[in-house]
DNA sequence: CTATCACAAAGTTAGCCATTTTTTTTGCCT
DNA sequence: AGGCAAAAAAAATGGCTAACTTTGTGATAG
């Protein structure tokens, strides 16, 4: 079997009778190539089956391209850390190419910082953009006006709009990824009574879309498979780190019948670090979380968190540049969708869950 | 942030002050080279931190690379296809290079079907190879050894081998999966008395390597976690239709209180697709086996099995020939063992799992 | 003591293939 | 035949490799 593309530019122009340069002109929909000559060229690479090799190819163009990502503000330990770190990875991998590359960062609370932002972005003149999460419909449809306009280019992570049309998105089906948790918990549950819901939220914000889309999944296939068990909702907010410690103080005390709990976010280890040093004593609660950040990835070692759903943040963002630079650069066609695999972790198969 | 290499050899040359046939040779280490013009090269690549243009350095040493793998004859469904598959993926993603690619298949059931199909291996004189998984240390080990003789780099899929020096492994760490498939069985299974473990066999063979270590990390977790359930075994040989029919009729009638099953192999479907025709009444087995291939997605679909754990054959395909390539045509470092995700599959994440 | 040779070391340059720019040719009209 | 636009051909470009060429060193013989 030969896998190699030896058919190059010159086999077309003598195929067709004509010049490289006229074989180019072709190639690249320019003018000044006359009807005859074009039908011939396009007759010529279709029998010969031609393909680009893209090495010459950025080798002779030799353009610097410009992209842009605009994402959430964030911490080190995070989901937006690694994605960051998967689209740095995704630019690394094509280094051959000239890419220059710059991160506008927005406050997640606070709409106009978005808006600051997509204007720096938009006078830096990129040449493709990936978009990250924002859950405000209408600044986010400003703002890919603005770029269908310029005609920019464009990526999604994380958050799905069908109302618009980027190059590609890149994310997890969350209803799905609800339906699994609950799978999973319930095995774990089989026939207990209650369960807990944690809702762990940030300076008092209410939840992504996807953690709502989660929530959605879970509450969908609870109602169908385990509609006997009750689902007892937490709020929690994080930052307030004493009154986190007494509500869930008051929780355990109260409900000392749950042996079971999730929460449709990172911050599960909040709640095993709790159980952990404050009330040692507390027979075991089975915990499901979700993303492999470092804290909860040390909670599933010592035991304290069960489960894990994960949905490799690196290669979403790897992935997204790949496929921007695939369509935009090198003049691929990519799907337009990409949910990444629902994946379980526990205690055995963390160690090779690699993002 | 810049992601761009502008230090060509041109560079570097001028900076250490000799022509850029030096740089050159110094960079792949050929001969005549002075002590002093190497160092000088040498001091002159750190300085300006210089990263090889790979597409111009593909284009320019045009070369053809011939890559051969030997693995095992299998059927169209099946987990080596999968392998076959992700190897021919690779191999079309460097397609900008020259590669001529052949792949010889041997008889997993006969030594000698072996050692005939590397001796045609070697007379092809292959620039690398990718190897399957072989039972016998002997046959294996003479054949590595001529590899090495002649330095042609290889590397191995699916079976790990800790006395050779191959570029790279993919596979799965099979202790780990069968420890990490007794916890999700017994996770359903909690406080069984027994589970079935189906010892699904082709041609009367023995299993694989992989097969006895996933038997072996199962039973060394069950005996620290469930020591009190009993393990029933039942072989099968998968071939005679009529036996199996038998023997599984017998099995499930003796044993009425068995309600878990699994195997180590891609078999798991026979057991699945037995209980659904011929005994329909019969009250549902939680069954668990590996590889998705297409018969054992469709017994997931419609629900006869609850559990796969998949090990991305053709990623390891892929990644097996991205990795050879990177190290050997591209000069890269590489790791040497690769060990794949262990990715559980339920009917609600089974459609996200695109290896 | 120098001419010759072998050989190591270093330099030079023709590709590799697609693109872009410049130059040349062609075709058509006046 | 001259002028001009349109199209084709040719040459230059990009970073790297490898074949080829030149330079330099030391050994040996005359």
């Amino acid at each position: 079997m030969e896998i190699q593309s030896k058919v190059r530019i010159k086999d077309i122009a003598e195929r067709a009778g004509v010049s490289v340069g006229t074989v180019d002109r072709v190639l690249h929909g320019r003018t000044n190539v006359s009807d005859l000559s074009r039908e011939k060229v396009e007759r010529a690479l279709k029998e010969l089956n031609y393909v680009p090799n893209h090495y010459a190819s950025a080798l002779a163009s030799n353009k610097i391209y410009k992209i842009a990502a605009i994402l959430p503000m964030h911490e080190v330990d995070s989901y937006w850390a690694r994605v960051e770190q998967g689209l740095e990875d995704g630019l690394r991998r094509y280094s051959d190419f000239k890419i220059s590359y710059q991160i506008f960062r927005y406050d997640p609370f606070n709409d106009s910082s978005f808006e600051v932002q997509t204007q720096l972005l938009l006078d830096w003149e990129p040449f493709a953009v990936v978009i990250g999460p924002i859950f405000n419909y209408n600044i986010m449809s400003k703002f890919v006006d603005k770029l269908e306009m310029s005609e920019i280019p464009y990526g999604l992570i994380d958050s799905n709009w069908p109302e618009f049309n980027p190059v590609a998105f890149y994310g997890q089906d969350s209803i799905r990824s609800g339906e699994f948790a609950a799978r999973i918990i319930m095995m774990a549950a089989a026939g207990a009574k209650k369960i807990a819901l944690f809702k762990l939220m940030g300076e008092g914000r209410v939840a992504s879309r996807q953690q709502l889309n989660r929530e959605v999944g879970f509450r969908k296939y609870m109602e169908t498979h385990s509609p006997e068990t009750e689902i007892v909702e937490q709020s929690l907010y994080v930052y307030d780190k004493v009154g986190v410690k007494e509500r869930l103080k008051s929780f355990f005390t109260t409900h000392k019948d749950i042996y079971h709990g999730l929460s449709f976010n990172s911050s599960i280890h909040t709640i095993a670090n709790f159980l952990k040093n404050e009330m040692p004593r507390h027979p075991h609660v089975t915990l499901l979380g979700y993303d492999a950040i470092d804290a909860n990835v040390t909670c599933i070692k010592d035991g304290s968190v069960d489960f894990l759903i994960a949905q490799h943040p690196m290669r979403q963002g790897l992935n997204c540049i790949r496929t921007m630079i695939n369509a935009c650069v090198l003049h691929y066609k990519q799907n337009r969708n990409h949910y990444m695999a629902i994946d379980l972790l526990t205690r055995e198969n963390i160690d090779f869950y690699k993002d």
